[in-house]
DNA sequence: AACTAAACGAGACGGTACGTCCTGTCTTACG
DNA sequence: CGTAAGACAGGACGTACCGTCTCGTTTAGTT
């Protein structure tokens, strides 16, 4: 993921790979340790065991090294079939926050969000490395859904991508915003009264 | 807002109530032109035509002088009846997507929240200056539906308590997912979705 | 030394003397222990218990302050009057050349002159401050030996200065020679001879 | 000039001796552009057509690069029969003054001269590259002189070594220190006022 | 009207991190 | 084995802010 200069020839030596993994890894670490906004580029090249060049050599800055030591951690999230689409919603909306709930992500999924507002390459990269990323999670548990039965099929494709879009916004942003911004915990009996929520909506609750 | 010294013998000569105001007017300026990463006190300082001492007498630092300058963009919300549920939920959304979409909030909200992570009393300042504070829309707009007869009444006080935030969690968090971490607009067309979602679920899409 | 601002009205806090005399002082120091091109103004900083930034609001960097750390140290060079004017000038040449001989001013004087040749301001500073400082020492030592009448009285001040000029470039040229070119010890003996060539010429020889 | 390898099998490559010279011209070269302080190595690799290691290969570091890229100016120096002392003093003085006027010679010299106060080999390198080798002209000279009568011979050879090493100091020092650090240059009213000087002593200026 | 005590502007202070530059070494592939 | 290319660890650079401090100067409310 860290930038690489024009794929041509190859010439004089070449980028350690092992240096890539240990960055990231001294990233994760420091970000645990320190927080996001403690966290400095000189410490984390000193925990890597690699000098400032080497890092400022593949990633333009603090913000882009983040998205990318973290950006990984989401791809965790599965989805088993657990039988109904409530199931299915409930054991997605815990492993999400399980995952924010690690102190690496949660200072700072947050901050390069907030980062992102005035910068849209650091916005774009978010876009494909986290959040279209995860969005498979949607698709494939409507499927499974709808072969169920539990949910009409969608025919339109466009319609069934801004649904999705939608779906997303709702279930993540709910998780992150009781997690982030209300600061209480996502427990089970949170995620179950989501649940039912988002599949009988108000009326239902 | 800012904190005050022991109300004790006020002596010596009184603090300048103007120098809070253009200090918070400052903070503002400042978040428009330069984006909370790059706004620096000093500079904040210089804006309000302020010495830095005077600024750090009364806030501790960056994040709580940005709290208390935003927050007060989240009092503009308000819930006129608008005449049914889906009609008070789509409007009040759609306010607070426009307020999100000011450069000061964007910028700022999401950066304070990720710096709260880590900090409890900064925590606790936000969900009292905003989560809470906002939390009345959710509570006026159901005891209004509930007249109208649109929802059940809610005996349980505690019961109501969990919902409304459940429900505050899931507006703010799509809302903000939406335009911050999705990266794409609230608008119209987007409010109407939600808004169908949120009342008759999943299901009903 | 060091550049004053505009000595208009002192407002805000005054500079502190006391970090003044502490980083001349660090600076010699740091001389003699790193010599010139390994001494770095972060380690002069440091030894002088001060800030980097307290040290770059009074100097422009490195030659500035080394010239001025090291200007004082030709202010030890007297003449008294031993007698005769070839006792004077051996004098002299021995004291310049102890100072020549003392680790900070050896290895920082040719480094400054060397930057100078590519910086106008700095050639000047060196030229007010160390060379026509010292300067007085032929005036002083020719008037005396005029006196005595070993010499003539010259008395066009043109000619008189250009002479001074002269015989302050040869025998500072030649002790210095002497000392950091030719890698020799300008000892007594080499300085008995150097005076008696200044005095009596090549044909004396 | 750049140090070999030890002589035993040339095997393999043999180095290429057209990078030697395109390094000390690019040295030159740099030295003119940038002066002593700002001339980097991998500049005058760049500059030469050459990767570092060819340099390094070469050269321990920057100053005995500088050193041998500036000794050769100094075999410019001849003494041609001008008829009598004086004419050839003044005729030498004047030769060394232009090349002291040339930039690669005028920021290199002395900063070499600096870095020798304290690195034993590049002090005995620059002495035989440099002093030494333009000590001849002092012999030479003094040779002539005696043939023509107008100095005494010099029967014993550690005496006349000692007052050629005093000569060659004095004369080269007084037009360094004029040129440098004076700042002043030593032009032909100059060479001429310093001749009569060094020819009749102070008494007879 | 004079005194007192805190707030005020200005800006220097000791620090920390920045992102860049250069050094001297190394690891590739090529000749 | 020499070479060009360029990555590497290390370390200094000069700048920007931080949050604190020390000045001299207001500005209220006592005395």
């Amino acid at each position: 993921m860290p930038s690489r200069p024009p794929a041509s020839r190859p010439s004089g030596r070449p980028r350690s790979a092992a240096a890539d993994t240990a960055i990231l890894e001294a990233t994760r670490a420091a970000l645990v340790d320190l927080g996001w906004s403690r966290l400095t580029l000189g410490d984390v090249a000193t925990r890597a065991g690699v000098a400032k060049t080497t890092l400022y050599r593949r990633w333009a800055g603090k913000n882009e090294l983040v998205v990318d030591a973290v950006a990984v951690l989401f791809d965790e999230l599965e989805l088993p079939d657990r039988g109904s689409l409530a199931a299915d919603v409930e054991g997605v909306v815990r492993q999400f926050a399980a995952i924010l709930d690690r102190p690496e992500t949660k200072t700072a999924l947050m901050a390069v969000v907030a980062e992102a507002t005035r910068d849209a390459p650091l916005r774009e990269r978010i876009r494909t490395s986290i959040v279209e990323r995860q969005k498979r999670l949607v698709v494939e548990g409507r499927a499974r859904a709808a072969a169920r039965g539990e949910l009409p099929d969608e025919p339109d494709a466009g319609a069934a991508g801004r649904a999705a879009d939608l779906i997303f916004d709702v279930v993540a942003g709910a998780v992150v915003h009781r997690t982030l911004v209300s600061g209480q915990p996502a427990d089970a009996e949170w995620a179950r009264a989501f649940t039912r929520l988002l599949l009988d909506g108000l009326a239902g609750v």
